[in-house]
DNA sequence: TATACTTTTGCATACGTATGCAAAAAAGGA
DNA sequence: TCCTTTTTTGCATACGTATGCAAAAGTATA
């Protein structure tokens, strides 16, 4: 069953031009007449003609196409992350070739995907990258961002959000609500979005002289739910809870349901992300805003920069905290 | 900054050898002496060379990618999916090239996307087709797959559950309990999902003599939240209430928490899906398991049949029920 | 060593497009 | 009408690869 491919060639011959001028035609910008550009497009629109992708990027080496790259597919954040992704990339023309690596680090394997259809730029979200991948890239020309995540040693462009910073603000929160139980739930503890907020949060408060108690959780509400029920039935009672993100903080606030501790009065829970699920009645969790639309407005302008000579940028964005029910 | 791609030609040149030996290294089962392809391969791993995907495609008219559209991206089940299909798919030696899109209907310009990059084959999970598209597609030659979504007027394969049966057979199930004050909460009620679903459920109870109260949700948590409430605060009390997909009962069981209905004891609740949250132990929803990976591979299996001038195939999979706490 | 046979290699071409250059056509000016 | 300027068009070529065909090289047989 061969696919027959009608080209170029095949409406310029029916419309009576060169195979130039049909080029022209889809080519924005390029010069023809009005008359030809009619009698072409009608003869194209008639055969269902359709320029090829493949033969233009070949000669252009500019393929419109953008690798996508992401691990924790479960986490409903980066959902809502690729949905934006997609739609403000095809709003810029740009095709997305997509990767959903299981492994923690971008396999070489996965990257070579990439290198072979010539993609113009590759966003990484939530997966680690070696430096041998990096220089690699690096030498192909090909512009590598880090999305919410930030590895200095690497050099590549990165976007997150503050997270030290927002961390930071959760705990002066904490702290002046007067609590002094406190415990902060991990996420996976090499990445560097839990490191910075266990750091933020963790920094501020010892220096108000309160020392947190750390559960060292992987980013899963599973993981979550059994370190916090274990802590419980140990004897320790939290004032204030902070999950490195959204599914973390639930998973803890299940775990105070199952264990019949009222929340927010008993203790208080605090999230980070602002999933969609945290605005559900049940859980109405508190949580820190991420601003999804401006992470991804960012990582498509340096994608787009196309300046990858000078040194790698880390954008941070702010983000606020959201008051609801799991705090008062 | 021009990207420069390094070819075929430069390793050959390197090598000592011509152009065709190079591309002979890098196609499975060409000829080739040991002794050549070996040193062809030290000088491709010394320039970093990577054979040309656009260019092979051009030429092969096989691109190795598959375009996969998807529309309800805010649906767990679906980024499930997503992810079994990326990964398997990979296996495969395709890449993914991948489409959001947010309109009910895949619009002709997304398919235009995947017509240009030569994809061998379009999923499309969730999000309906123009005939005219389909009848265009089937006229390229390239095959569509519908996953999760049944449309007999159009000439495409589909891959989808088995609802109707599915629903009957949780019909069944809840008219054996002597349940009688029965709710069903729709989904998206063009979609051929909630309709079948809907279908088997009331006509087995019909059957049985019991009629069936219809809500008119969206797959959305909050509207399904919303119905149930005002449902309970009319004052009908049900004994049962089976919803379209799993987001659509947590609404429902969360509406019934709020209004301080005790499920399972007072009213039992059932989903459809068995996503990661359902068995999450704050819900403990019973539901109806759709066996991806199955679904996902036969998909697959009909995007690589390749004789897409018979009749499309309905694939139907049967799935099972799984009873947690909120039925008894 | 000569012959027949097999394997490996290179040459030439094709895939479908974009684009510099020059020729052709159209438009403007007198 | 003729000449100049501008716009539109076609020719030829290039992008990086795969592949049929024939030449070359290697291997086996007698």
């Amino acid at each position: 069953m061969e696919k027959n491919i009608i080209s170029a060639m095949e409406v310029a011959k029916l419309a009576n031009v060169s195979q130039s001028t049909v080029s022209r035609v889809f080519t924005p910008g390029a010069s023809v007449s009005e008359k030809t550009r009619k009698k072409v497009l009608q003869v194209a629109e008639e055969l269902n003609y359709q320029p090829n992708a493949l033969a233009r990027g070949l000669i252009t080496k500019k393929t419109n196409m953008v690798g996508l790259a992401m691990k924790d597919i479960q986490n409903p954040f980066y959902h809502e992350v690729l949905g934006i992704f997609t739609k403000k990339l095809k709003a810029m023309g740009y095709s997305v070739l997509f990767v959903y690596t299981e492994n923690e680090e971008i396999q070489q394997e996965e990257i070579n995907h990439f290198l072979e259809y010539n993609v113009e730029g590759i966003i990484v979200t939530d997966a680690l990258l070696s430096s041998k991948i990096v220089s690699k890239l690096k030498h192909n020309r090909i512009p590598v961002i880090l999305f919410n995540r930030n590895d200095k040693s690497l050099q590549c462009h990165s976007v997150s959000c503050d997270n030290i910073d927002a961390a930071g603000s959760i705990a002066k929160y904490v702290f002046e609500k007067g609590y002094k139980e406190i415990v902060f739930i991990t996420g996976k503890i090499n990445t560097s979005t839990s490191q910075d907020r266990q750091k933020g949060f963790v920094d501020f408060l010892i220096s108000k002289g309160i020392v947190v108690t750390i559960l060292e959780s992987d980013y899963t509400y599973e993981k979550s739910f059994e370190l916090t029920k274990n802590l419980i039935q140990s004897g320790y009672k939290p004032d204030a809870i902070f999950g490195a993100n959204d599914i973390t903080a639930l998973g803890a606030l299940d775990a105070l349901k199952d264990r019949k501790i009222s929340v927010p009065d008993e203790t208080i829970v605090i999230g980070f992300d602002n999933i969609k699920m945290a605005a559900w009645p049940n859980y109405s969790l508190s949580t820190w805003v991420q601003p999804v639309e401006e992470m991804v407005d960012e990582t498509i302008n340096l994608l787009t920069l196309n300046s990858n000579d000078d040194e790698p940028k880390a954008v941070k964005v702010k983000g606020h905290f959201i008051h609801r029910k799991t705090t008062k």
